[in-house]
RNA sequence: UCCUCGGUAGCUCAAUCGGCAGAGCAUGCGGCUGUUAACCGCAGGGUUGUUGGUUCGAGUCCAACCCGGGGAGCCA
């Protein structure tokens, strides 16, 4: 038997006899001449089915071919500009055609589907041309995430799924039961990354997190991944330096990688190319100036019909303000120096100046949010006391977390990157349920 | 929780003023050597989300409910 090739490394064997094993993506007939889309999971090629080139059986076969059926083609690899598919310009001559399993009738054609449909065959869907896109993708942007973290010394330290209390609001935390006593899946692995960071430097954790947020946005997911770095001797301004270099290097190595699949989804790639360091630094105050300069004019929020409301000092950036001002930048903008009353209570507050904390958000471009949020710890046993207290938090929850000031306490700071918010930026998808093979959204969780 | 839009064939949609339930795709059969979501011909395919109401007559109007989409708040 001719050697079994992969779609994506067909372009190695041009003139070879080979072996394709995948599935029927698509199929035009044309009387003695069949052209069969194959997918095999690395791309999508054209096999050209010729009556006077194969066995009478193995033509029938293929005339029997439905969509989604499993099949085998032998043939001969050319270089042919006309052949569609994903690298697309190479397609097989074949000399065979076996079926392995004939499909029943497939109920996603190639045609369009509404979401609901869609959804409830996510497990057929992902079977879809820009849904395979969208997951390599992924898997690359996460493969990128690992390696510029492992190249630049942080090391990979995970922490727990069930923890025992709340480190931000309690509102959105899925409760579970732990032998009998209440217990809640992790919303962030932050606290524990500091205790890490202290004995390892620089760490990062990266898994599922869990919100039960009553959020039904294209921006939302009840189970997200987050990858989240932390770092000993660090600032905010090294903080941003940081979140800086590790994002254009994910973005670089997507436009790197996954031409093919970035040209599936019809990405735009001037966009990402601009993606490198420096990214534009607003403070706080500044953004809260823009924002109400434009609401003045009465502009309208990129993308939607709504002008940028007016926004108070001291209050926390609604969806529009955030669009609003990313739609100002073409790279990711980071927005520092928020009001301390809006953000989590282990912020370090600004020297001489309590009411900013040195927090910084990375906002992406074309309206994609935040997928980024960031800070500089407190340092301070004696400021995070208060802090905990005029949050109303429990003390003895954290005494162990007051530890980690009290035994060579030092500067500090981490971020959370979300992983979905990235794929769906990186990809041009208007939808986060798109960047993960099964979302988990408010209203399903099926399949 | 609130605002807003929607639910008709397996799928995507149409149905004028309240008057015979219709098309494309998919499926089956036939035709074609360069198709790109092929095309051409023929065929099968319907409890119009549910319940109730108005009416000679309801997919269409009214009420309640169910399900879904988009958005707000909150967040990554």
């Amino acid at each position: 038997m001719a050697p079994i090739v992969s779609i994506r490394s067909l372009q190695d064997h041009v003139g070879e006899e080979i072996t394709l094993q995948g599935w029927l993506y698509n199929k035009t007939g044309k009387g003695k001449l069949q052209f069969l889309q194959v997918r095999d999971g690395t791309g999508i090629c054209q096999a050209v089915v010729f009556r006077d080139n194969v066995s009478p059986e193995a033509f029938e076969a293929g005339k029997a071919l439905t969509q989604e059926s499993s099949l085998i083609v032998r043939g001969v690899v050319r270089a042919e500009p006309r052949a569609p598919g994903v690298p697309g310009g190479y397609e097989v001559d074949a000399r065979d055609v076996q079926a392995v399993s004939i499909a029943e009738p497939y109920p996603i054609t190639p045609k369009e589907h509404g979401v609901e449909f869609l959804m409830a065959n996510r497990h057929l869907w992902l079977r879809s041309q820009r849904q395979w896109a969208a997951m390599r993708v992924r898997a690359t942007i996460i493969r990128g995430i690992r390696e510029w973290l492992d190249g630049h010394g942080f090391l990979n330290v995970d922490t727990p799924i069930i923890t025992p209390a709340a480190a931000e609001g309690t509102t959105t935390l899925f409760a579970i039961d732990y032998h009998g006593e209440k217990a809640f899946l992790a919303q962030t692995g932050q606290l524990y990354n500091e205790a890490n960071i202290f004995a390892f430097g620089k760490v990062y954790c990266f898994g599922p997190t869990f919100r039960a947020e009553k959020s039904k946005t294209r921006r939302h997911l009840q189970e997200f991944w987050m990858v989240e770095p932390e770092i000993a001797f660090c600032d905010l301004e090294q903080l941003m330096e940081v979140e800086e270099q590790f994002v254009s290097h994910i973005v670089q190595k997507c436009l790197a990688e996954c031409e093919p699949e970035l040209k599936v989804l019809e990405r735009d790639l001037t966009h990402l190319a601009k993606v490198t360091p420096p990214f534009p630094r607003i403070h706080y105050d500044d953004a809260v100036e823009m924002i109400n300069d434009a609401a003045a004019r009465g502009e309208l929020v990129p993308g939607y019909p709504d002008p940028v409301p007016a926004i108070e000092w001291g209050d926390d950036f609604g969806s529009p303000h955030e669009t609003y001002l990313a739609a100002q930048f073409e790279k990711p903008v980071f927005v520092h120096h928020y009001p301390t009353q809006v953000k989590a209570f282990y912020m370090e507050p600004e020297a001489g100046r309590p009411e900013v904390c040195r927090s910084v958000d990375l906002l992406a471009p074309e309206g994609y949010g935040e997928i980024i949020g960031g800070s500089e710890r407190m340092s301070d046993a004696g400021k995070l006391v208060a802090a905990i207290e005029h949050h109303g938090l429990p003390r003895e929850t954290y005494e162990w977390y007051l530890d980690l000031r009290r035994y060579g306490s030092v500067v500090h700071s981490g971020f959370g990157l979300g992983v979905e918010r990235t794929v769906a930026w990186v990809c041009g998808l208007d939808h986060v349920r798109e960047t993960i093979a099964f979302p988990r959204t408010l209203t399903s969780m099926r399949p």
